[in-house]
DNA sequence: TATGAATGAGTTTTCATTCAT
DNA sequence: AATGAATGAAAACTCATTCAT
């Protein structure tokens, strides 16, 4: 904002919401404190209602910048003329590279907001709904080039793709996979090959195989 | 204790655990009250206590008892001797028809318990995966009948697999998807298809679509 | 009651009310809860209101037994014609047993009821009162004999003697001093020797202790 | 803060703490609710949990603060180098004198916490303990001196001191003994002098009485 | 912008008591 | 006499939010 020579100012509605994550992530939106937030912040208890309405909006604010950072990912990739693999493997290297960089504030839109389907999910479900039909343009869209097979729902399609990778973090969230770097790579290419090319082994590579 | 005709004394327990069902369903765990479901159940306020320890062992005991269904059924399909695609597809078909049969209580497990990495979801998490373990087994089999392919990790073809059908009913559940008998029978066969068969046309059956 | 040839039919109620003794002591009266003595005594919930209108009923019961076979002995002993010492020797012995029989119960008399001022003791102060009058009466009569000094307002001397006793079973109670049979029997006589003799070595002693 | 004139502040800490006197000796600790408290003391609700964690610990904090302000007087009175009549006559004024100068805190004192072995006497036992003994000490040092007598337990002697006084107050708490400001300063000189000198007429006094 | 004392509605939980059997 | 399910009032405690400074 004011860039200046003293180069950071500390802005302290950033701390909030960082300490926020971190607060969400370890103990749940339930279940913490908005004083906690402010203690993990290190700002005095009122400051956050200086900056934010409510706790309800200290969460609106963190899972909106983050999905409206992805929705314009996905906005992107879909003018893209690539390969609709690629345009899937884009999309699921952003979720889990948005993992592998925060994933404090990754769990919490996971945990918090996109389950939610009485409190913050269903507040958001329209900004939610944004990237499964943008996901669903995608696949009927290679389904109308013969790419992806037709008698696949392309809505059904999209949930389920978008649901694998949820899973998949999920997975990391509750240390049912390995959070190595390496997983995190090979996680990417896995979503892919498992929604695109499926898990059998396919007539022509049989062969190959034996 | 009467086996008359009349073959159901009402029983109170039960009758505050659908109760809750609804209530839990329709307001979300944090934003009901012990006394909405007393309510809902037409039982005094304190019957709940009498039952319950707590309002979070209504909760536990919905889940538990939905789950360790879900995972006899799945323990049965492992021991049969059928082809990893069927034994995927009787998964599928049992937790749609759960929904369609319960959509409320699905939608209570999945809303509040599976991805609650804080509070119900750690709990249970043994449990939960339990599943996937299971699930993860039968896919290494099929891999190693070559079936299945080998160079997709079965941890993760477990969660992808269960992650698309948690989607599939959070669609369902976030009115994204139609809630009709024909799609809920459709779905069975989506979820197996894509995850089984990929989205991507095959090379042989590309020219049949042309 | 039933002196027949069954001598012991097993009397509820007081397996009831010794319950409570013993439940009271552990947890205190304010914190168990009647269920707590039900389970104690071996019978059902309910049984404790069949036979007590209230969970303060037992308590006054329990209160007013014990608190009236002292009043009873006290009075026979403020009739017989025997020295002051010897009545008060009477009355502590009386206490000092009561405490060695059944600690317990003078426990929860001392504790909940004696000293509450605003519920149990001031609900049965006409009869703790009645205590202390008779005890003065004999202090008073002691003084009018010619025995005891009169300048000491005989009430007070009453409160006084009495208050040393108690707080010698709230040593005990406490653990503050020992519970040993020696110990027991000893404090009879302490109470007697210090209420009665004085701490001080008395002028026609001292020469013999130099 | 503004040390200016007006030197009070409305300390509502302190507001809260004296108006938990006041209700606690009117009703009891355990018939009176925190919001009668709050009433009382003319606060919000929730200030009081601002200021103290519990209920609880507003009776605690109450305690302590006399307790060690008694403490703090037996220390100062056992290091002076006077009789040992001087010195139980000091502990006896200062408790008197507490009483009379704030009833209802010393009435809160002994009928909710000295005597409350499972609850708040268990909690502080230590902190009473401490005054049991250095009373013990100074008797047991006047037993050495060849001024008290050595047959008598200091330990039992150190009680019976105390409960003479406590039953002292409970008898005014009772209304069972006069509280008039003459009664107040007789009571000072009657516990010491029955304590020390016992209420027997002694040899040598006898005649003069005559 | 920043502070934290102050507010009070809201909710879980407890438990004495009742009552049908 | 005996049982224990059923009742519901009561109270401690929580915590989001406000506000004076």
């Amino acid at each position: 904002m004011s860039a200046g020579p003293r180069a950071q100012a500390p802005d302290k509605r950033r701390m909030i919401l960082q300490a926020a994550v971190r607060v969400f992530a370890r103990q749940g939106f339930h279940a913490c404190r908005v004083s906690d937030i402010a203690d993990e912040a290190g700002v005095a208890y009122g400051l956050v209602y200086h900056y934010f309405a409510s706790k309800d909006e200290v969460l609106d604010t963190l899972f909106l910048e983050r999905w409206n950072v992805m929705l314009e990912l996905i906005r992107q990739v879909d003018g893209e003329a690539i390969p609709v693999r690629e345009k899937l493997a884009a999309i699921a290297s952003f979720i889990v590279d948005s993992y592998r960089h925060d994933p404090d504030l990754m769990k919490v839109i996971i945990v918090e907001v996109t389950r939610a389907a009485n409190s913050f999910g269903d507040a958001h479900i329209g900004t939610i709904r944004e990237a499964f039909e943008l996901i669903g343009g995608m696949i009927a869209q290679a389904q109308a080039q013969g790419v992806f097979r037709a008698e696949i729902d392309a809505r059904f399609a999209a949930m389920a793709f978008y649901g694998a990778i949820e899973q998949l973090l999920t997975g990391w969230i509750f240390e049912l996979l390995p959070r190595s770097d390496e997983y995190f790579e090979r996680a990417k290419w896995l979503i892919v090959e498992t929604v695109c090319g499926g898990l059998e082994v396919r007539a022509g590579e049989r062969p190959a195989a034996a």
